[in-house]
DNA sequence: CCTACCGATCGGTAGG
DNA sequence: CCTACCGATCGGTAGG
């Protein structure tokens, strides 16, 4: 068992989520005393629309310059200009910077979570233990290296930049994540193909997985085909 | 062949080198119309023989805030304080923050560069590719995680905030580092206990260590030596 | 969501 | 290396 700093130990996806801000969504029970509205659903004045694509404007364009420059290197104007905006108006929808860094990190842990989750279901229960854990590699480096890739790396790396109750709510995200490659993890381990202890092998599998981000390029040879294959080599070999 | 973002992919160490700071060293070669002066070797004087410890403790301090906050949410004065000065000092020893993040690069680099020769040698020639790796990976573990391990963490994840022309500087001590894996990595691959290919092995692996600097606790269960040998069955197996 | 503004803080400098 | 200061920029807000 290792005594863990808390997340730093996951990581996730990005493609856009559909976000539910709630506010866009009018509601139906409006006070009784306001004069006679048309029946049926209301519909959407173009502010009301808009809402959604605004503030998914600003969370994308905020996880662009997070990732690019840094957190604390990445104003608040920028982000604002990255979405169209004037420079308050992201307080608008957030009600602080750290709260934008949330909402990234949040949005790209369901995410990663998600397609995750549907890798491993889409082989079923019986598949080898090798085909899972190649499954969970490839998802992995989608999450990090492929489209829309800016959401977990800016998890990764601008953790620090949390405070301590939404280190805890990512935390959650991240662990439950983890979470998911224990049992494979497991199997090979208890088949002899996985040689270090499943709990220390995670983490180290972990950050060889992570640390892509770093240096690989869309524009080398490597494609996260051959890639997901290299690092199934290196921790359970050829067979 | 894989195409890298420079640097990224090496990783070094920061028990203190001694600085020379050449200002300390006083000319003996002194102007010939000054009044005659004692003989023999001058004595510094006290701002003199301080000189290159105030120096160190800036880099000592900029290399633990620059780790604990990161480069841009460290400020200049924090580093002043931490070296017991007052706010502008810091700038009669360096030009600008960005010329005292370089250094604490350089020195960290310099200092792991050093300790991996010196433990390549101690092995001699003659020794085993896996015993060898081994020597590679405690020494880059004690780089990383040991007792001053504040240098080598800010090269890793403060990259992004160096200048062109500091990127190359510091890419040229990263990318002598990294080479010195290389021979050991091709020996293992070629005897079959490797089985990816040697460069990408490589990225992988420095990933796989240098994401420890995130989780490990040196409260917690693992010493350097069993991660090591965690690390090492991971990668080419128990023997 | 914009305009106009606020106090705080920042890196850096002159002058001693 | 300190004192005192500079312009620039920052996150955030009031008021519409």
């Amino acid at each position: 068992m290792v005594r863990v700093n808390r997340a730093a130990a996951a990581a996730v996806a990005p493609t856009a989520e559909p976000v539910e801000t709630g506010a866009a969504q009018a509601d139906a029970t409006a006070a009784p005393d306001r004069p006679a509205r048309p029946r049926g659903r209301p519909r959407k004045t173009h502010s009301e629309r808009d809402q959604g694509n605004r503030r998914r404007l600003i969370v994308e364009g905020a996880a662009r310059l997070f990732r690019a420059k840094g957190y604390a290197a990445a104003s608040t104007r920028d982000i604002a200009a990255a979405a169209g905006m004037r420079g308050g108006s992201p307080f608008y929808h957030f009600e602080s910077k750290s709260a934008l860094l949330y909402e990234v990190m949040r949005q790209g842990m369901a995410q990663a979570a998600a397609s995750q989750r549907a890798a491993l279901e889409h082989m079923g229960m019986d598949a080898a233990p090798r085909e899972r854990l190649r499954a969970l590699i490839r998802n992995h480096f989608e999450v990090l290296l492929g489209a829309h890739s800016d959401f977990i790396p800016v998890m990764l790396y601008e953790w620090r930049s949390l405070n301590a109750a939404q280190r805890r709510g990512i935390a959650r995200q991240t662990d439950a994540y983890s979470a998911e490659w224990m049992p494979t993890l497991d199997a090979l381990h208890a088949a002899g193909a996985l040689r270090a202890d499943p709990q220390t092998a995670r983490l180290l599998i972990f950050g060889a997985l992570n640390w892509s981000v770093q240096w690989y390029s869309k524009q080398g040879p490597l494609g996260l085909d051959a890639l997901t294959d290299q690092a199934l080599a290196l921790f359970v070999g050829n067979n």
